[in-house]
RNA sequence: GCCGAGGUGGCGGAAUGGCAGACGCGAAGGUCUCAAAAACCUUUGUCCAUUUAGGACGUGUGGGUUCAACUCCCUCCCUCGGCACCA
C-alpha cells in the first residue's frame, strides 16, 4: 500500500485529553472527542487529488422513525474501521452517507401522523446522524444527500429522460439516442433491425405523430405498457405486494383483486447478457453473482406455434426435443387466449378459476407442489409436429411474465407437468430414453405361471419376493431375455409390464404392446381395464403404473437422452436432439430458436405521492418528455397523501400540477405516477462524488476520480434487485457517454443479520426486542460497542445479539487502557532476550494479521488478534527491555485507533503526542522479525495424530522425517512395523502410512 | 415451489485439504478480603484410564474421494435470506 502524507487537519481547537481519571470511563471523553473531530473537519474528504483514492460506501438507508439498532451497526462499524485504516495508509477516502427518503414507509408514516413526509424524514435522519456520531462513524457529512429533495431528484428525472430518449441497438450492442432510430426508420424502415416487426420507410412516414410515438415505445429504454397491479376494492387503491397478506388487504382485510393500468418500465432486459457477462469483472461474493445470473435466467430453446380456433398459440420451450410428448397445453390464467378459447359450457368454471388465481402472489402460485390447480378450458390446439389434438388448460403454475405465458406440457419429462397430469388424469407419454438404463418390472402375485422366480434366478436377474409378488430390477444386458421369459410365464388373462429403459406391456406370447404414442396408450389402458377390475379407476397408463410404489424412480426423468416415440426423430441421440429439432422447426416454419430470460423489464410506476415525479406530459398527440431545462418537476404540496379512489396518485387531484400548456400552446396533463425508490438508489453513489452540483448530476472529473465504488457494503436482502438495477443504470449511462466505467461496485460485501438476543427472531419494534446503540453506549461506551460489533461473529454470518460477550470485550478494552496508560515498567534486573525477541515477533505477526484481516473483512479475528497481543504485552511486562516493551505498546495503540477511536485518541493526548492519532501512519510489517525459528511438526500414523516433533525452521525433509520416525509415541505405535510411506508437507505435517 | 446461504463444546465463534475447538462468554476450583464485588491464577469437547503414560469418540444425517476431510463430491433432514410495488 503506498504511503502518502495524510491530509493535515485545520488548526486544532483546544481540548483533550478530556479526562484525567485513571480508570477507564469512556463517558468522560467520547462525546467530547467526536465534537472536536467534527469541529476540525477531521473526516472531510478533499476533492480529487493525486493520492490513491478509496471509495467506501454503505448502502444508504431509509431513516426509520425507530432509529438505529445494534443490528444496523453491524455494517456501519466495520466500514468505518476500513475507512480509518485506509486513511492511515495514505489514501484519499470517500466515506459518505445519505438518505433513501422516498417510498412507502415514509408515506405511510406521513398518512398516519398527518404530517409532511419531508418533515418526518428530516427528523428521523437527524436522529440517525446523532446515533452515527455516538458510535464514532467518520462520515464526511458535508456530502450528505437526500433522495427526496428537488436538488437530488431533479437528476433522477434527468436520467429518466436519458433513458426515455435512448434505445438499445442490437447491432451495436449498446444504447444510442432514439433520434438515430427515427432517422433510420425514415430512411429504410425496420429492414435491418433484428427482431423488429416489419415496417417500411413509407409506412413510417405515413404514421402521424402519435402513432410514431407508440411505435417508438417498443424501443425506448423508458416506456409505458399495461401491467397488472394489486387493487383493494374497499380502499380503492393500488397496494404493494407487501401490503397483501394471504390475498387480503392488510388494512381492511378485503380480498385483493388484480387490475391492469398503464405503467412505466425501464428496458433492463436489453442488458440481460451484459449484466451476466460483466459479473466476471467484479469482486463480489460468488453466491450473489450466482443469484444475479439465475435472476437474469437466460435459457435457450425454441418458440413453436400451436394452431387453435383463435389463431396460432405461441409457446416457449427449452426442450423442443420433447414436442412429441406434449399431451396438453397450459396457459397462464391471465393469458388472452383463455378468454378467446374457453367454450361456453366451461366458461363459468374457468372464470372463477382465473379470478381466484389472480389474487395469488407469484410465490404462492408456484408453491405447495402437492396442490397443483388448473382448469380445462374446453378447447384444443394442434401439435404442429404430429397433428395431434392437445387439450388446453389454464393453470396458475404458468406465469404470464415468463416466455409467452403458454407452455406445451410434456408430463413425462417435466416435473411440474408430471404432477399436474397425474392429478388431472392427463396422458403421460415418454419420448426421451433414460440415460441410466434403469428397467423394472413388478410381477403381481398370480399373474405369472409357477416357476417364474426360478427362471429369473437361473438367468441371474435380481428380484425381491414379497407376499407372492416379484419386484424385478432388470439389468440392461438381460432385458431381451426377460421379455422372452415374461412371454413364456405370463398367465392368460393377466399381463406383465416393463417400465423405465423400455416401456412394454406383455399380454402373452407374441402379444406385446409398446407404451409410446397416444393410440397405444389408449389401447393398453382398455385392455388392462378389461382384464383387471382393480385398475379400472385409473385414467391413464401412467397413473396405473404410478400406483406401484416400486416404480416411482423409473417412471419420470428430465434428462437429455435419446429421442423415442418421436416419428422420424426417434433414435436421435440426446446431445444432438435439441439442435436437430430446432433446425427442423425453423426449416419447416413450425417454430424457431429463441433465447428467453426470466428477467423482466423493471416497472417503476407507483400510484403514490412520495416519489420522484415522472417527467412526462400527456397530450392528445401522445406523450411529451419534459425538457431538460424545465427540470425538476417538483412535487407540489398536497392536502392528503392518500391515493385517489381511481387508483391514481394524489398528484392527480392537484389541478395546478396536472394541467400544463406546452410552449406551442398544446394543452397537456402531467404524468401523475411517481418512480419507485429503486430509481433513486440506482445512481446515488455517483452523486456522492459531487453532491451539491446544481448544473449537472455530477462533475465528470470528480466521478472519474472517485468511481467506481471500491467497497460497497450492505445486507444480502438487496442481493438482486437494487444491485442489478444500479448495474443497469451504470451501463446505460456508460453507453450514452456520461461515465467511463461499466460496473458501479468493484467489491461488494454483505453483512449478516444480528438477531434478537433471545434466539432466532429479527429485532423489531413490534416484538419489543430491539437493542439500541444508545443504551449500549451509555453502559459500556462506544468503543466497546464497536469492538463487540466486530467480534461477535464472522461479518457475513447471521448471529444473535449476545449481551454476555459484550462484557468480555469491554474488559479487554479496559485491560488495554490500563496497560497503555500505566507508567513505563522499571527495567528488569536481567533482560530475558528470547522474551524480548518473542514480543517483537508477536508484534509483527499481529501487524500482519490485523492489516490483512481488516482489508479482507475478517473483523472478528482482528479483535481476537488484538486481544492476544494485549495478553502477550501483559505477560511480557517486567520481563523484557523497556525499549522493546514501549515499541510494542505503541504498536498496539496505533492498531487500536481504527477500532476504538475514542480511547486511542484520549490515550494519545494523555501521552502528549501531536493531535490526531487518526492522522498517523499505519505500521509496517517486517517478515524477518515475524519469522519463527522453531517449528512444531505434528506426526500422524494412518491418519491419527500420534506425536509432535520440534525442529529448527530450516530443517530438511530428511531431518524432519527422521525425527518423526524416532518420536516416542510413533515408535510405540509402529511397534517395529516398517512404514510403507512417509509424507512430509513442509512446515505442516508428517503423515506415516503403515500396515 | 424456484434461487441463494448456513448447521462445529453449555453459548458466540476459530480453523478452506494438513494438530478441530484460536479468541471471548459461561462454569468449577483457588489467591486477595471481615465479607462481597472487582482483579488475578488454574481447569474446562465427551467418554475410558488416571499413579504416570495414554486411548476411544467427536464439526446436522448417511455414504464417497484422500496418506489426511469442518473443509471436496453425492443423499437426506433442519434453519435463515430473496422471489420483481418494503427497501
Amino acid at each position: 500500500m503506498p504511503a502518502a502524507e495524510p491530509a493535515v487537519a485545520k488548526p486544532s481547537v483546544p481540548g483533550g485529553p478530556f479526562s484525567q481519571t485513571a480508570k477507564y470511563v469512556p463517558q468522560e471523553f467520547e462525546a467530547q472527542w467526536f465534537a472536536k473531530w467534527q469541529a476540525d473537519d477531521l473526516y472531510k474528504t478533499t476533492p480529487a487529488d493525486e493520492r490513491p483514492k478509496a471509495y467506501i460506501l454503505d448502502f444508504y438507508p431509509y431513516p426509520s422513525g425507530d432509529g438505529l439498532s445494534v443490528g444496523h451497526c453491524r455494517n456501519y462499524v466495520p466500514t468505518d474501521v476500513l475507512s480509518r485504516y485506509y486513511r492511515m495508509n495514505g489514501y484519499n477516502v470517500l466515506h459518505p452517507m445519505g438518505w433513501d427518503a422516498f417510498g412507502l414507509p415514509a408515506e405511510n408514516a406521513a398518512i398516519k401522523m398527518k404530517t409532511n413526509p419531508a418533515k418526518l424524514i428530516a427528523q428521523y435522519a437527524a436522529n440517525y446522524k446523532r446515533q452515527f456520531g455516538l458510535i464514532g462513524i467518520s462520515y464526511d457529512w458535508s456530502r450528505e444527500i437526500n433522495s427526496s429533495t428537488p436538488e437530488y431528484y431533479r437528476w433522477t428525472q434527468w436520467v429518466f429522460l436519458k433513458l426515455y430518449n435512448a434505445w438499445y441497438d442490437p447491432r451495436l450492442n449498446r444504447a444510442v439516442p432514439i433520434a438515430n432510430l427515427e432517422s433510420e426508420l425514415a430512411r429504410q424502415g425496420t429492414r435491418d433491425i433484428p427482431g423488429s416487426d416489419p415496417l417500411s420507410a413509407e409506412q413510417w412516414q405515413a404514421l402521424d405523430g402519435k402513432a410514431r410515438k407508440e411505435f417508438l415505445a417498443n424501443y425506448r429504454l423508458a416506456y409505458r405498457k399495461p401491467a397488472w397491479l394489486n387493487w383493494c376494492p374497499s380502499c380503492k387503491t393500488v397496494i404493494a405486494n407487501e401490503e397483501v397478506r394471504d390475498g387480503e388487504c392488510w388494512r381492511c382485510g378485503t380480498l385483493v383483486e388484480k387490475r391492469t393500468m398503464s405503467q412505466w418500465f425501464f428496458r433492463i432486459t436489453a442488458y440481460a447478457d451484459r449484466l451476466v457477462a460483466d459479473l466476471q469483472t467484479i469482486d463480489w461474493p460468488e453466491h450473489i453473482k450466482l443469484m444475479q445470473k439465475n435472476w437474469v435466467g437466460r435459457s435457450e430453446g425454441a418458440e413453436v406455434d400451436f394452431a387453435t380456433a383463435a389463431g396460432d398459440l405461441r409457446i416457449f420451450t427449452t426442450r423442443p426435443d420433447t414436442l412429441w410428448g406434449a399431451t396438453f397445453m397450459v396457459l397462464a390464467p391471465e393469458h388472452p387466449f383463455v378468454a378467446k378459447l374457453t367454450t361456453a359450457e366451461r366458461k363459468s368454471e374457468v372464470e372463477a378459476y382465473v379470478k381466484d388465481a389472480m389474487r395469488k402472489t407469484e410465490a404462492d402460485r408456484t408453491a405447495v407442489e402437492k396442490d397443483k390447480t388448473g382448469v380445462f378450458i374446453g378447447a384444443y390446439a394442434t401439435n404442429p409436429v404430429n397433428g395431434a389434438p392437445v387439450p388446453i388448460w389454464a393453470a396458475d403454475y404458468v406465469m404470464m411474465g415468463y416466455g409467452t405465458g403458454a407452455i406445451m406440457a410434456v408430463p413425462a419429462h417435466d416435473e411440474r407437468d408430471f404432477a399436474f397430469a397425474l392429478k388431472f388424469g392427463l396422458p403421460i407419454l415418454p419420448v426421451i430414453a433414460r440415460t441410466d438404463g434403469l428397467a423394472k418390472s413388478f410381477a403381481l402375485g398370480g399373474t405369472m405361471h409357477f416357476g417364474f422366480a426360478d427362471a429369473l434366478r437361473a438367468e441371474a436377474i435380481p428380484f425381491e419376493e414379497k407376499q407372492g409378488s416379484l419386484y424385478v430390477t432388470i439389468p440392461p444386458t438381460k432385458l431381451e431375455r426377460y421379455i422372452e421369459l415374461a412371454q413364456e410365464y405370463v398367465r392368460q388373462g393377466a399381463w406383465n409390464e416393463i417400465v423405465g429403459a423400455r416401456w412394454l406391456f406383455i399380454f402373452g406370447r407374441g402379444d406385446l404392446e409398446t407404451f409410446g404414442g397416444a393410440e397405444n396408450e389408449k389401447r393398453i389402458l382398455m385392455r388392462c381395464h378389461a382384464l383387471e377390475p382393480n385398475v379400472r379407476g385409473k385414467r391413464t397408463v401412467m397413473e396405473m403404473l404410478h400406483a406401484v410404489e416400486f416404480y416411482h424412480d423409473a417412471l419420470f426423468h428430465a434428462e437429455h437422452g435419446a429421442m423415442i416415440n418421436s416419428n422420424e426423430f426417434s433414435g436421435t441421440p440426446g446431445d444432438a436432439a435439441v439442435s436437430q429439432v430446432v433446425a427442423w422447426l425453423a426449416q419447416t416454419g413450425k417454430g424457431k430458436a429463441r433465447v428467453n430470460y426470466k428477467l423482466r423489464d423493471w416497472g417503476i410506476s407507483r400510484q403514490r405521492y412520495w416519489g420522484t415525479p415522472i417527467p412526462v406530459i400527456h397530450t392528445a398527440q401522445g406523450e411529451v418528455p419534459v425538457a431538460e431545462q424545465d427540470l425538476p418537476v417538483k412535487l407540489p404540496d398536497v392536502e392528503s397523501y392518500e391515493p385517489t379512489a381511481t387508483g391514481e396518485s394524489p398528484l392527480a387531484t392537484i389541478e395546478k400540477f396536472v394541467n400544463v400548456t406546452l410552449p406551442d400552446g398544446t394543452p397537456g396533463r402531467r404524468e401523475t405516477d411517481t418512480m419507485g425508490t429503486f430509481a433513486c438508489s440506482s445512481w446515488y453513489y455517483m452523486r456522492f462524488a459531487d453532491p451539491h452540483n446544481a448544473r449537472q448530476p455530477f462533475d465528470p472529473k470528480e466521478v472519474a476520480y472517485w468511481l467506481p465504488v471500491d467497497t460497497y457494503v450492505g445486507g444480502a436482502e438487496h442481493a438482486v434487485m437494487h444491485l442489478l438495477y444500479s448495474r443497469f443504470w451504470t451501463k446505460a449511462l456508460y453507453d450514452l457517454g456520461y461515465i467511463s466505467f461499466i460496473e458501479p461496485f468493484t467489491r461488494l460485501r454483505n453483512q449478516g443479520m444480528i438477531l434478537a438476543p433471545d434466539g432466532k427472531e429479527k429485532m423489531s419494534k413490534s416484538k419489543g426486542n430491539v437493542v439500541t446503540p444508545d443504551e449500549v453506549v451509555a453502559q459500556y461506551g462506544a468503543d466497546a460497542l464497536r469492538a463487540y460489533e466486530m467480534f461477535i461473529s464472522d461479518f457475513e454470518q447471521a448471529t444473535p445479539w449476545n449481551t454476555n460477550g459484550l462484557g468480555g470485550t469491554y474488559r479487554w478494552i479496559r485491560k488495554a487502557w490500563d496497560l497503555l496508560n500505566s507508567p513505563a515498567p522499571s527495567a528488569p534486573t536481567t533482560v530475558d532476550e528470547p522474551a524480548d525477541r518473542e514480543l517483537i515477533r508477536k508484534m509483527h505477526k499481529t501487524i500482519k494479521k490485523v492489516s490483512d484481516d481488516i482489508a479482507s473483512f475478517r473483523f472478528n479475528t482482528v479483535i481476537s488478534a488484538l486481544m492476544e497481543f494485549t495478553n502477550a504485552l501483559n505477560d511480557a511486562a517486567g520481563k523484557v527491555s523497556i525499549a522493546g516493551f514501549e515499541q510494542a505498546r505503541d504498536a498496539l495503540l496505533i492498531m487500536l485507533a481504527p477500532v476504538v477511536p475514542f480511547m486511542a485518541e484520549e490515550i494519545w493526548a494523555r501521552k502528549g503526542r501531536p493531535y490526531s492519532i487518526h492522522q498517523q501512519k499505519w505500521l509496517t510489517y517486517d517478515a524477518q522479525l515475524a519469522a519463527d525459528d522453531v517449528m512444531v511438526v505434528p506426526v500422524m500414523i494412518n491418519g491419527k495424530l500420534r506425536d509432535r516433533v520440534e525442529l529448527p525452521v530450516g530443517a530438511s525433509e530428511a531431518q524432519v522425517k527422521d525425527a518423526a520416525l524416532q518420536a516416542d509415541n510413533v515408535v510405540r505405535h509402529l511397534a517395529g512395523k516398517p512404514p510403507l510411506k512417509v509424507i512430509y508437507v513442509p512446515g505442516k505435517m508428517v503423515s506415516i502410512v503403515a500396515k
